[in-house]
DNA sequence: ATTAATAATCGTAATATTACGATATAAAAC
DNA sequence: GTTTTATATCGTAATATTACGATTATTAAT
């Protein structure tokens, strides 16, 4: 057991889990907060920022990046990190439709 | 290791991962539809429209309730699941909000 | 009072997530 | 070319989540 049954969900459903997800750890959504707040989408002081080790926050940024959350050169040493307006603002309407849909039709 | 540190995190990121994560789950997000599109708060049918057993049903339901996203009676036989709105709404604006902040100052 | 039905809780197995140190990789600086 | 710096990946331990069957508790029906 134990295993999340996603087959036996429409795929909206398993869309808005899958979006959840991603802002469901305070650090993901430090992140995020931290890159918007950059003027000019400067890197990893977000190890320093946090304050999670290096690798913690390499994979915390690969669940985001997998998202489709991210934009900038990810190869090498001095990678730029952006956020993908486009797509954040997609997640955005997503989930307002959601509760929109949600708070219809109830009691 | 793998213990998450919310107390390094300020409050408000803490609370959006929190709410983040009652809707990371493809079954809450079925419960809270399903519960939604009834007409007048019935019950568990939820269990057979979903197609998990009872208990993993009830366990998903618990963690909608804490979340304070329900309301009705709770004990006995007939129980009667409502969506809170109130709280529901609550929920839409912080995600909002931080949805719009996040987008601002961003490169 | 017994029985039936509904939902919560307990115990537990399977799986997923989180976090870190160590290591690998790749570009920049020297 | 070597060293430094920045980031990704691997391996692994700790913890959390998901799911179910069995049991318990509570109300409704008989």
């Amino acid at each position: 057991m134990g295993i999340s049954k996603s087959e036996i969900y429409p795929q909206h459903v398993n869309d808005i889990a899958q979006i959840a997800k991603v802002f469901s750890h305070p650090a993901r959504v430090a992140i995020l907060q931290y890159i918007s707040r950059q003027e000019s989408c400067i890197c990893n002081d977000i190890v320093e920022e946090i304050g999670l080790s290096q690798s913690t926050i390499s994979q915390h940024l690969k669940v985001i990046n997998n998202a489709g959350l991210l934009k900038g050169t990810f190869e090498g040493k001095s990678v730029c990190y952006c956020i993908n307006i486009e797509r954040f603002e997609m997640f955005q309407k997503i989930f307002d439709t959601f509760f929109n849909r949600t708070k219809q039709n109830c009691c």
